[in-house]
DNA sequence: CTGAAAGCGCTTACAG
DNA sequence: CTGAAAGCGCTTACAG
């Protein structure tokens, strides 16, 4: 590799030194504007780039954010990530992205190589049900902002929807449209998204007045081809007409799958409703109907929040570092 | 933020000095086996993170790779920074992500920051037909491999689907089929892949001995919409029975959608056959037959190429420098 | 086997 | 307004 033009170069072709280079790139007020001038010139010419690890070692900043998901495929994450990286680099930070995979131990260790690398801060989806990687985090005082999930309500600093209103804005729209056979395809109950959907569900019956049937709720789909399996193991127990609502739409998807291969009709004899409205539930046939929350805005609030923490000198109040975004309904044709 | 412990501080904890501790932590030959164990020992307990910035400064090496992708949530981008991802992170390299908006501006800018971080390679999806950049790359001698899409066949390095059969496969698929009218929405001419996907096109037609329509041919489509759109209009001026190929299944879903909407019949009115193979596919009403492209196995090859190129002190010759790999058909329901 | 010296490229006080 | 000195945390020759 080519050796790199430094302040030194620029310098000595100059007749300066490096210190008064640096001070005419830096906007530096001690400096008369022909000598500043000149210096730019000659850095234009010369093509210098700046070498960011040696300011941050300084300087003790950095320009590199961690982002750790659980999977950046996922088209929930995919959305997050995008508003994450918008404002990031509109912010002149640089996202570093992991995939935790759910694993905490790759969390762990992804979250250490973030620290040697003296990352600015982190913005995570914590894995699974993960609490001690949080911990660490608050230990060793590094920025961070959760997003999409919370381990700890209290204490944590995160970014989320509100999932106990989208479970009850789905479950309340489908007990008054179809009555209380509301089966629930839920994910894995660790995760809180998952258990806050359950409390919005327990909350429309509650206020419905309805009884609940557990026999209707399944937890632990991960991934589209659980929505089609549960949903085929549901047809067998549980004959229609009745409402199934899901995890996210990503999870609606095997349902509606598994349910048009079963002939059955949509909506009237099932009522499918996801979560999330990633962009193919506007596609799908029937168009699913879902409750939509901000994915993308969930990633732009994580990045600004973290860069708020970063850049306020005294610690922040707690509830400034804690966003909770409105989910709303969108219905279309399948409920 | 708190100050990290360095090897000054576990030296001076040990009475040595911050270089034999440093031998120690690199496993250098030259230390004793029980001052190593003591050091270790020591460095563990003081929960010890090297500052990977201040060793890539001395060393001039770097953990660091740039993706820059067009869009990090379109899911054929999202699987392919997936496979990346994986690679980089096993081998102790890590991502930073960048979408460049096809904007071939934002992507100089993003090379320039790059290289300020003094990355190891930069890992990239040219934004469309831009030149310039690529050309810049390959100036400055940075390590870097183009992938999905190329600029220049001949001398650039890649990794990429072979676009060429996938348009040849699908068409020929067709036109055995359902005969001479196949229906194209491309996208945009700028971009390697529809000029390649294009060409299998055209050798489909020329092979079968069958005219070809230009009038058949959309070009420019992007987005979901546009497949939603373009097949409206296709409607309104091409009579069923035809077959549509989409360039991508992205579009492909699109195009479903407005067939469901005016009641065609799939695949007897209209067969319906997009490219790609992204998750959704499989679940679609009917089933999406398309051209499966290994998304994935693209990012894999394209870290593992390039972290070859990094490590190889002599250039490597163009040839494997240029890596092309196979699609395949994947029927179902919609053909 | 261990240490003193130098330097990666930059910036921050401090002199003059 | 300009420069000499020191240091961020690390590693690489080189002595001993």
């Amino acid at each position: 590799m080519r050796k790199n033009i430094t302040l030194k170069d620029i310098a000595s072709e100059l007749g300066v030194t490096a210190m008064t280079v640096s001070k005419a790139l830096n906007n530096h007020p001690d400096i008369s504007e022909a000598r500043k001038k000149q210096i730019l010139e000659m850095a234009e010419k010369m093509n210098y780039i700046p070498n960011a690890l040696a300011k941050n070692l300084r300087t003790k900043s950095s320009s590199l954010i961690g982002v750790i998901v659980a999977d950046n495929s996922n088209p929930y994450f995919a959305n997050s990530i995008k508003g994450v990286e918008r404002v990031l680099s509109l912010n002149n930070y640089h996202s570093i992205i992991f995939n935790s995979n759910e694993d905490p131990k790759r969390e762990r260790m992804f979250i250490n190589d973030l620290r040697s690398l003296n990352v600015a801060g982190i913005i995570m989806a914590p894995a699974l049900g993960n609490k001690q990687n949080v911990e660490m985090l608050k230990g060793i005082h590094i920025p961070y902002v959760l997003f999409s999930r919370y381990i700890d309500e209290i204490t944590d600093t995160y970014v989320i929807a509100d999932d106990i209103s989208a479970g009850y804005l789905a479950t309340k729209y489908l007990l008054e449209k179809k009555g209380g056979k509301v089966v629930f395809i839920n994910s894995n109950l660790d995760v809180s998204t998952a258990r806050n959907r359950m409390l919005g569900y327990n909350k429309a019956f509650a206020e419905s007045g309805l009884p609940i049937d557990s026999g209707l709720v399944f937890s632990g789909a991960l991934y589209i081809s659980d929505g089609y399996e549960l949903t085929k193991k549901i047809l067998k127990k549980i004959s229609p007409p009745f409402s199934l609502l899901c995890y996210s739409d990503y999870i609606a998807i095997g349902a509606l799958q598994a349910l048009s291969e079963e002939n059955i009709k949509i909506p009237q004899d099932v009522a499918l409703m996801g979560i999330d409205n990633i962009e193919y539930s506007a596609f799908t046939n029937p168009k699913l109907s879902t409750v939509a929350l901000p994915s993308m805005q969930i990633g732009i609030s994580s990045a600004n929040l973290l860069i708020k923490i970063i850049k306020s000198k005294t610690s922040l109040d707690i509830k400034s570092k804690q966003i909770i975004l409105r989910p709303h309904l969108m219905i279309r044709d399948s409920t």
